[in-house]
DNA sequence: TTTGACTCTGTGGTGCACCCCATCCTTTAT
DNA sequence: ATAAAGGATGGGGTGCACCACAGAGTCAAA
């Protein structure tokens, strides 16, 4: 059982991203201390904080992760995964496509 | 002469935006009647609206678009084009590596 | 002249995912 | 026993580029 401090330095997620995941019903910790509301998280918590973190730096939202964490099997998580690739894809051609016209702006937008 | 609202519908930016660009000083109406407040365009503004329409739309802030603005010959404006192309190609290789670690994620993280 | 459309200013709100701080309480080490 | 370290709560703030709205004044056509 770790308390916040540890677990944070543990998963790398801030005590603040902690309690707000917590409040956000995506991640709660194992147990609560009824007498001083500490907060406790165990092993199982970590396994679903790395995760946590992934899904963040994949482009995931709170709201996505949600909907993930919702059912225990994760069922929703390859399509969620799938769907972000495909978002990025989406993001690269709309990138390049601004690339393309600012080429464009450099050529013809000269000319006064 | 034109009013804000013909001016918001000739340049495509809300009436709110040219007032929150006016307040940047980064678009002043070409005139202000002094009695009534009322805000001139002209076909100057137009040039630069439609300028900063497009910049805004290669990604630039509204601090860069200052930088730009502040001197009339706009020496600054391809440095700032060019370094929103490298940007764009850097946000372009990030994106590419997230895609390359979703794909590493469900490879590996598909074995639990 | 009336009416409706337009404009002004100022202020507050939005979204997202947190971060920070004051204040108070608890635990832990000495 | 004491003091430092760490925990809790609640509320506010951040950044960015706007949007929305109230309340008051103004213009333009019929």
């Amino acid at each position: 059982m770790y308390k916040i401090r540890e677990f944070s330095e543990l998963t790398g997620l801030s005590k603040e991203t902690l309690r707000y995941y917590e409040q956000q019903q995506l991640l709660e910790p194992a147990s609560v201390d009824p007498v001083n509301n500490y907060r406790y998280y165990d092993d199982g918590s970590y396994f679903l904080a790395i995760l946590l973190q992934k899904l963040r730096s994949f482009g995931c939202t709170i709201q996505e992760m949600k909907d993930v964490m919702r059912d225990e099997s994760f069922t929703n998580l390859e399509g969620l995964l799938h769907q972000k690739k495909e978002r990025l894809f989406f993001e690269i051609t709309q990138k390049q496509q601004t690339i393309h016209e600012i080429e464009e702006f450099i050529r013809t937008g000269q000319e006064e």
